[in-house]
Formats: C-alpha cells, sequence, structure tokens
RNA sequence: GGCCAGGUAGCUCAGUUGGUAGAGCAGCGGACUGAAAAUCCGCGUGUCGGUGGUUCGAUUCCGCCCCUGGCCA
C-alpha cells in the first residue's frame, strides 16, 4: 500500500471482493481483529433477517465483537436493492468515518460493488404496481412481444437488451411508464460517489478453480448439517414468503424450496444448490476479470495482506 | 455356469437401414444501472467397452473377450 504521501488528504476505504466461497468474510474478521476498521457487507443475501446457514452470514457472537454493517437490515419478505445499498452504504461509511475508523467493505454482490464504485444514474425505485401488469402481459404475450414495442418506445435499449431478458425488459418498460422517458437516456454517465475516498480494492480469489469448487462443495455440506433445510422450511412455514420473493431466489434457498414443494428429492435439491453456487461464482469471476481498479489476492497470502493493511493504516495515523 | 438387456460427451440418454455422432444437465466464456445469490447470450472430438473378421469403408453387421443390471441354475 502506499504511504501517506498520496492519499494522507482523502479517507481511506477498503474493499474486498471474491467469489463466494472464496474466504472473504475470514479474512475480513482476521483484519477487523488487528486493525481499526468495522466492516460494511456488499450482499444482497445477507441483509435479509432470518436468511442465515444459508448465505454464510457471520455469527452473532462475531459480530458482537466486530462490528458489522448492513447484515440484517430487512424482512424476508421486503426487496432490498442496488440503489437502497448504495445510500446505505454510504451513510454506514461516513458514520464509520466520523468515529475515527476505517470501513472494510465486503462482499460479492458485484452489483452493488460496481454501483458504489461508479455511481447508479438518476433512477426511479421499482414500480410494484407496473412490474405486475407487465408481468401478465408477459405471461400472455411473451417477453419477446414486449421487446418489440420496447423497440419502439426506446430502440436503443432494446438494442443492448436480449429479447429473452425478462428482467430487464420488464424495467425498460416500467421506467418508461413510470417517467415517460427512455431508460436508455436517463441511464447517462454517472459520478463515483466514493471519488472522495482513498479507495483500496482486492479480489480474494484461488488460483485454481478447482480448488475454489472443492471448498463450495465442503462450504454446502457444512450448512445442511448446520440446519440449512429447517431454516428454509421455518422461512416457508411463515406463509407470507413465495418462491418470487427475491430473497427466496438466492442460491440454495430456491433449490430447497423446490424441493419443500416436492419437485424433487433432497440429494437432487443439494446437486442443484451446488450447482447454482459454482455458477455464481463464476459469474462473480467474469464481473472480476473486467475490473481493473482491483488487485488479485490469493487466499494463500492473506497473512501478509493483513499485515500490510495493519501497517499502511498506523502509517495514515489509524 | 446359462439366458436376456445394456456398455455412445463429466452425468442421463438419443442416433447412425454401414460413409467416424447430438440433446438435456453439468462445465467453460461473455453481458450486466433500484429483483443481481437475479436475468440473459454464446460454446458440443467423444479411442461410440476391447479385440479379431466381413467390407472400398464398421460406432453401426458377425465372432470372441471384458464390465454392469436382471432372470434361471
Amino acid at each position: 500500500m502506499p504511504g501517506k504521501a498520496s492519499g494522507a488528504h482523502r479517507l481511506p476505504i477498503l474493499l474486498l471482493t471474491g467469489p463466494t466461497g472464496a474466504g472473504k468474510t475470514d479474512l475480513a474478521i482476521q483484519l477487523a481483529e488487528a486493525a481499526p476498521v468495522e466492516i460494511v457487507s456488499v450482499d444482497s443475501a445477507m441483509v435479509y433477517r432470518g436468511l442465515d446457514v444459508g448465505t454464510a452470514k457471520p455469527a452473532l457472537q462475531v459480530r458482537a465483537r466486530i462490528p458489522h454493517h448492513l447484515i440484517d437490515i430487512c424482512d424476508a419478505a421486503e426487496s432490498y436493492s442496488a440503489g437502497r445499498f448504495v445510500s446505505d452504504a454510504l451513510e454506514t461509511i461516513g458514520a464509520i468515518h466520523a468515529r475515527g475508523r476505517v470501513p472494510l467493505l465486503v462482499g460479492g454482490t458485484m452489483l452493488y460493488l460496481r454501483s458504489l464504485l461508479d455511481g447508479l444514474a438518476d433512477l426511479p425505485e421499482a414500480h410494484p404496481e407496473l412490474r405486475r401488469d407487465l408481468d401478465t402481459r408477459a405471461a400472455r404475450a411473451g417477453w419477446p412481444a414486449l421487446h418489440a414495442e420496447l423497440a419502439r418506445l426506446d430502440p436503443a435499449a432494446a438494442a443492448r437488451i436480449a429479447p429473452n431478458d425478462a428482467q430487464r425488459i420488464q424495467r425498460a418498460l416500467e421506467v418508461w411508464h413510470a417517467t415517460g422517458q427512455p431508460i436508455s437516456e436517463l441511464q447517462r454517465a454517472t459520478v463515483s460517489p466514493l471519488a472522495p475516498f482513498d479507495v483500496r480494492y482486492w479480489m480474494l480469489n484461488p488460483p485454481d478453480r478447482a480448488v475454489l469448487h472443492e471448498r463450495l462443495a465442503r462450504r454446502l455440506d457444512t450448512m445442511m448439517a448446520g440446519g440449512f433445510l429447517d431454516e428454509v422450511r421455518r422461512l416457508r412455514d411463515r406463509g407470507d414468503l413465495t418462491a418470487a420473493h427475491s430473497s427466496m431466489r438466492a442460491v440454495g434457498y430456491r433449490q430447497l424450496w423446490g424441493h419443500l414443494e416436492g419437485h424433487y428429492d433432497l440429494p437432487e435439491a443439494g446437486r442443484r444448490a451446488l450447482a447454482a453456487t459454482r455458477q455464481l461464482a463464476k459469474r462473480q469471476l467474469t464481473w472480476m476479470r473486467g475490473e481493473t481498479r482491483g488487485v488479485w489476492l490469493d487466499p494463500a497470502s492473506g497473512l501478509s495482506w493483513n499485515r500490510d493493511i495493519c501497517n499502511a493504516l498506523t502509517a495514515l495515523g489509524f
């Protein structure tokens, strides 16, 4: 890490990302034991209360000792979003700095991280009624028909969205109907909300994909032994959640939910959950490969990483 | 030991009336602006179990052998 010369006048922010199962949480906790940092979770599933085992959420005892933010901040029936994350994260970062400490952002939800790093355009939030109408129409006519409609209203957006990409077609039409403006116009250049800070960014990943896959398999076994199925059953027994809720579409939850619905047996659910986890890791890595600001970090060098950061923070006066 | 059914991609299987083969899943690559652990796009060479034979040519037909499952001893 560079010394005070380059960044002394700007407050530091540490970013640690990596594919699921790479060991981000453990590494962050180790650092937090030794340095004046507070952890800010960058995770679209850990925000939900009641999703514990399947999200590999840090234990309550750990969280009692080391401050963690943006975990358990909403109900599983709610739908969190990238927009809420950016404002929540900026507010949290400000509060940590005000305490004279350093924010350590940890997590693998790459859209959230990217939104924070590059900024989010000023777009309207989700509009449940519009989405319901669009879903109804899509069920009748099919998404390609709505894509064709989008091509008339906002050709630029339609050109960038595949005819079967339900989620993006819906969003583009939603924005059109909510604002009367094409999303392609509104998604103009944005300013990085992190520009005022001295951002240090690492991407944790074992160099060998097979090593990661092995870790994911063992981690799922641990989750299953740790009551993952009971956790999903408990959420399902609430009665107000469905397979369509964002929280229940998370990796593992979706597959165990399908088993509880009787669609397949438990071993099959496990196989599907593991495959979905690997696919998630792969998608996260696609984001990271395109990221020029981050530095790759091998889990094997976690110890020296930890020491380097402690030294650097001391040099900065923390 | 005998009879029957199988042995084709990492897995489950289809197929070739003889001209060296293709689906689903997995895997791999990519996209990504308020659901993102989401959503979507692209990628299919594998001694067609082994070995002899017939044939211009065998994964396909025939013989023998090996393996798996079932039935009979």
